[in-house]
DNA sequence: CCGAATCCACCTTGATACTG
DNA sequence: CAGTATCAAGGTGGATTCGG
């Protein structure tokens, strides 16, 4: 039996989608894209430190995010939670060896990023001014 | 006048929402990792490919998501899109150097990830295990 | 002090159908 | 062949409120 272009391209879609859920470049490009992660994990670069204390550190972040964050962070073996059960509790985190082997990669685009930034916005002032040229 | 901390923390949130929108390294990370800006950028890392080609590589795609991907990337100077109008018209998209540079990056991000991908998955089990634990 | 749960508005994606 | 327009649906971030 023969498949129409719309049925083969629907199964290709889902084979992709299932294998991009377990391409591991994926999976770390979700993860160091994150909106708050890549602050989180710059501000425990410099050493560990206590939940408010990130709260400030990470100002801007809704309680609901950081913790989503960390939480995350966490079961991806980047980071470790230690709880001092004291009154009143001292929870603090701090980078595993794994959360420190991320931050070179994280560094690189960063270096990249501001090496090319000037050019892009070049292109895009140019693509943009075209497109005015065109309406 | 004194403001609360939820004044305080809204008004930290906005000042940071306006530097991540300029933060060069924000807007790299956020383009790559566009759910297909990945599979376009290291198709065409091959050569320079039409659309219809192009939509077979990238299999899964939608056409409008691919036709949307090529433009973001051709407006941030990623690609250039070389149009021959004829019958029927052809229209071929390449790689500029600025995108090809993108490439050692992108591998960069692959090969960590693939490095620690498995260190990762035991993380992951060890935390859910514990989860279940709690529960 | 630390965290979980709920509600809601928004944005992105994808399906579909249509034009040069 | 190449591209555009429209619309419904789902995921995601944020405000808020409550609990250990």
């Amino acid at each position: 039996m023969t498949l129409t272009a719309d049925q083969r391209r629907a199964a290709a879609r889902d084979t992709y989608n299932a294998n991009l859920l377990e391409c591991p470049g994926h999976q770390v490009l979700a993860t160091l894209s994150d909106k708050w992660v890549t602050l989180v994990l710059a501000a425990l670069g410099d050493g560990p430190l206590r939940h408010t204390e990130l709260a400030r550190t990470v100002a801007g972040a809704t309680q609901k995010m950081l913790t989503q964050t960390l939480r995350k962070l966490e079961r991806e073996g980047m980071l470790d939670r230690t709880i001092e059960t004291s009154v009143p509790p001292k929870v603090t985190y701090s980078l595993t060896p794994l959360g420190m082997s991320l931050l070179p990669v994280q560094r690189a685009i960063k270096d990249w990023a501001e090496r090319h930034v000037a050019e892009i916005e070049r292109a895009r002032a140019r693509y943009d001014e075209n497109a005015a040229d065109r309406a």
